[in-house]
DNA sequence: GCTATTGATGAGGTTACCTCACAATGAGCC
DNA sequence: GGCTCATTGTGAGGTAACCTCATCAATAGC
């Protein structure tokens, strides 16, 4: 039995807890990152799905894994920064395009090295081998999810 | 249906992206499985975290790594479904601990084995030998977080 | 005893989603 | 061509799970 007091949880966290305790972490991680910015997290992954190419509204839904009516707040904000902006589907007229700005290219490689810089303190606790086995699993996770 | 886009992302997900899209399917694989008891995500990490002792609101912030406040929604809502109670703190007449009734300590080993099986089922993918070498390294990081 | 701190909460705000309904468009069929 | 049905994005409106700040009671330190 353990003190009430006790700094440690007498729960045994399992897996599931375990990445959602350090994605919590990760995400006030990188709001500090991003802040100097004035990006919001999503905003952020959604600048980097865009990447440098246009993509349909629904395919950056598909790749964000959120409903189709949610990117359309983030492609708003974005624009309304000047950081993207919609552009016409030659093949389908109710289909509109994303793709940065130049502004929005720009902003993506500081926030990129910043998010890096972020990350990089935050998993460098790990050795490096911990990193790539780390990575070689959530990516078997993350590929048939 | 295929888009031209489906091939890969040209985007490389770091570690960070990917702790955080897991845990996102997680929070959606979580909430099926709790679905039939008709408890909110949050409300059964608290069960969870308070588990068969008492122990007093602010311990339980901390536990969750949320801020004080808003534990105190939580546990409104587990208090007003019967699941938990607030104690008076016999040292100190500020302070009230949190317990579970018997209906809450019930409800937690049902949701318990419920979240075991989906996890269990999202988990299952991996190896035994992936399993433990992920637990291990998270621990790591939620360790000293 | 006086002051500073702490435990919990009321009030109010924010973020990042969601669903549902709908207009415009496209695709398939006869 | 006309008819039906599916699909694209968006307006409207809602929700969950947090947050901060101000407040009040109670304790701790001097």
């Amino acid at each position: 039995m353990r003190h009430p007091h006790d700094d440690r949880p007498a729960v045994e966290l399992d897996l599931g807890d375990l990445v959602l305790r350090v994605a919590r972490d990760l995400r006030h991680a990188g709001m500090t990152a991003y802040e100097p910015y004035d990006l919001a997290p999503h905003q952020a992954r959604a600048l980097r799905v865009i990447g440098h190419h246009t993509l349909r509204l629904g395919e950056l839904a598909q790749h964000l894994r959120v409903a189709p009516r949610s990117v359309t707040d983030v492609v708003d904000a974005l624009e309304e920064r000047g950081l993207a902006e919609r552009t016409p589907d030659p093949t389908d007229r109710r289909a509109h395009g994303v793709r940065l700005t130049t502004a929005g290219s720009r902003l993506l490689e500081e926030v990129d090295a910043a998010r890096r810089r972020g990350a990089d303190e935050y998993f460098g606790r790990l050795s490096e081998r911990d990193r790539a086995t780390l990575r070689r699993i959530l990516e078997r996770l993350d590929a048939d999810a």
